[in-house]
DNA sequence: CCCCCCCC
């Protein structure tokens, strides 16, 4: 195998210019001396014509050092890197993650003749990469990086230099000089891997409401660009505090920064009680380590709340770490933030490496294999939504509400509940893609979901899969032929459940009406009557009569006034069920027979008359077995004698969790 | 410093 290595990226990786997975060399590697936190290791890398030392690893790629897997002159690809100044201008390229790609063994040697790569070359400080390092380690004294100093411009201080979010993207060359452009090599082994000079990517603040920066002589628009806006766009926290990752915060350290994205932000909430009455509200960030929830009270909410925004990056400072009270949160976090004054939220233009939301959607149908309670997102195209109404909690609260039915590809629709002000500002009329991360499922009705304050809701959200379900909506999804889990509350619909026990039947006279009554109960097996249980039906489509056997091989069908010289077995049993208060016989036509048996008709007919072992067991293994019957009861009378007929019309499957439900609701009911 | 997750 032949690697390449990728000519001018150490130049690149140093001056934050793009590089996209550059090859590189391990000349050297040696751990940082320091005194807390994971071990530190540090990197000299060469992509065959320079040298450097100033790479850094992250701990998360620990392993690969202590199992000897990262040794010098071994060759890999840096997948992902960040390039960082120091407060004094130094940089490092912290190297995120990375492969090997060949061992030491097999490359066998240091490739080329790199030189060291001399930094005070470096062009003007770009500023490109704002944030001072680093996670729980090393000092700056103990960060490696060039001495020379650069002769700078000063990095700008905390909460100036938005800039560059403005409607005209900068144009500038991400590539300063490109050594790149140096036709391959094809014979050497440091042939040049062509690096993309890689268009701007639209800026995604283009859209934000941001404010122009307040400093207009900002160094930053001063300097031609020779780094990607974004990055460019990214302010400086104070060079006081270091950058640190989310996981790392903790309630005894102060000087910090983290640089994350906002994954939900609440609305403005206000409260009063016996200690006093405020306002607030709270936002979750979430970077490459975790997640943390932060909330904001009464003069931070004036200072804050509109500058946070859903989905967007900052550098947040200077607040109050402290134990996060479990009870109110799922987010996987010890601690939790509480803005102060002096606090800072600045928001950041570079969001590289910042994680951004993610969902695991959930399949409409999939919702009816998952457990009541579970937190879960979903997706769906809002077939029709409820007007908005007002309710009154148990606490005697006033809520807003409204239901959603969103429906997905799998053609099944689930209604979701949602509460306050998401329900009073949704608009459903022109059927918006609808995604909710974070629903809770409840067993209502079936399946529905529940917006929680935690959830995020997002509407005709900028993702695949949106636009996935809008092209599969307006194409044949509003036509299909949907089914809803949740099942609806009309009163007198056929699919209704109307639950009852075989006591209950009795105790409340059903199907002594007029019309015949329908009910659904669970029930056991107990037997079911062999005899007589097949018929020989009349052949015809759609004709089930019975045939008279003329006993010369010839049937004949009374309604269709045929004679046949074959039939169909048609089934017709006579089943006792019974559940935990009374029994009750019942008949199961041919459909329900065959399913409540597990064999056709056709094969008990050729059983019954070959092998009668087999044709018994197949009743015995019947025997108590428990189902929803869905039954239709009314009272009949032959010769003065009037008798409760019940008919199965459909069998179900037991959902225990639903029957325990209902078990439940019976037993609270009964304690009223 | 809040901490509400609701209704049928």
């Amino acid at each position: 195998m032949t690697v390449t290595l990728t000519q001018g990226a150490i130049e690149a990786l140093y001056t934050g210019s793009e590089v996209n997975s550059p090859v590189l060399q391990l000349l050297n590697i040696r751990q940082i001396p320091n005194t807390s936190g994971p071990p530190r290791f540090r990197l000299m890398m060469s992509d065959g014509q320079h040298s450097l030392s100033s790479f850094l690893l992250a701990t998360q790629l620990n392993n690969l050092p202590e199992e000897n897997l990262l040794v010098p002159n071994c060759v890999c690809i840096l997948k992902k890197t960040i390039t960082n100044s120091l407060s004094d201008d130094r940089r490092v390229v912290i190297v995120m993650d990375m492969e090997i790609l060949q061992s030491a063994e097999e490359t066998g040697g240091k490739i080329g003749n790199p030189t060291p790569y001399s930094t005070a070359k470096a062009s003007s400080p770009q500023n490109l990469v704002s944030s001072t390092f680093i996670s729980a380690s090393p000092s700056p004294a103990a960060v490696p990086g060039p001495s020379n100093k650069i002769n700078s411009t000063p990095s700008p201080p905390l909460g100036c230099g938005r800039g560059f979010v403005g409607k005209s993207p900068m144009k500038a060359s991400p590539m300063k000089a490109s050594p790149m452009k140096a036709s391959p090599m094809k014979a050497s082994p440091m042939k040049a891997s062509p690096m993309k000079a890689s268009p701007m990517k639209a800026s995604p603040m283009k859209a934000s409401p941001m404010k122009a920066s307040p400093m207009k002589a900002s160094p930053m628009k001063a300097s031609p660009m020779k780094a990607s806006p974004m990055k460019a766009s990214s302010t400086s926290p104070s060079s006081s505090t270091k950058l640190i990752s989310i996981s790392h915060l903790n309630p005894y350290q102060s000087k910090w920064t983290v640089r994350a994205r906002v994954s939900h932000k609440s609305s403005i909430r206000t409260w009063s009680n016996s200690k006093g009455e405020g306002k607030l509200f709270s936002f979750d960030i979430v970077d490459e380590s975790g997640e943390i929830k932060i909330t904001a009270f009464n003069n931070e909410v004036d200072r804050f709340f509109s500058l946070v925004e859903q989905g967007k990056v900052y550098y947040i400072s200077k607040a109050t770490l402290k134990v996060a009270n479990k009870q109110f949160s799922t987010l996987k976090n010890d601690y939790e933030m509480t803005l102060h004054a002096h606090s800072s939220v600045v928001p950041c233009g570079d969001s590289q490496g910042i994680p951004t939301m993610h969902c695991d959607f959930v399949p409409i149908a999939e919702l009816e294999n998952r457990d009541k309670d579970a937190i879960i997102d979903v997706i769906g195209v809002c077939k029709s939504a409820e007007d908005v109404s007002r309710i009154t909690t148990k606490t005697s609260r006033e809520v807003s509400k409204r239901a959603l039915n969103l429906i997905d590809t799998t053609g099944k629709v689930v209604t979701v509940t949602l509460w306050g002000e998401e329900a009073e500002k949704f608009d459903g009329s022109a059927q918006p893609v609808v995604a909710i991360k974070g629903a809770r499922l409840s067993d209502f009705g079936g399946r529905s979901l529940s917006a929680l304050f935690s959830s995020t809701i997002m509407i005709n959200p900028d993702i695949p899969e949106a636009f996935r379900l809008r092209a599969w909506y307006d194409h044949k999804g509003y036509a299909v032929d949907s089914q809803s889990l949740t099942e609806k509350k009309s009163v007198g619909s056929g699919a209704k459940m109307n639950w009852k026990t075989l006591s209950d039947v009795k105790n409340e006279h059903l199907g002594h009406g007029e019309k015949a009554d329908y009910f659904s109960c669970v029930a056991t097996v107990l037997y079911i009557r062999k005899e007589n249980c097949l018929y020989q039906a009349c052949p015809s489509a759609d004709c089930y009569k019975k045939l008279i056997d003329q006993q010369n091989g010839f049937y004949r069908c009374e309604k269709c006034n045929r004679e046949f010289p074959n039939f169909k077995y048609r089934l017709l049993l006579s089943a006792n069920l019974a559940d935990f208060g009374d029994n009750q016989w019942v008949t199961c036509f041919h459909e329900t027979a065959e399913v409540l048996l597990g064999q056709s008709a056709e094969t008990l007919g050729q059983l019954r008359d070959t092998d009668e072992a087999a044709f018994d067991e197949v009743f015995q293994k019947a025997n108590y077995t428990t189902h929803v019957f869905k039954n239709r009861v009314k009272l009949e009378t032959y010769n003065d004698e009037s008798r409760v007929k019940v008919t199965v019309m459909e069998l179900q499957p037991v959902d225990h969790r639903e029957y325990s439900r209902r078990l439940l609701s019976n037993i609270r009911k009964l304690a009223c």
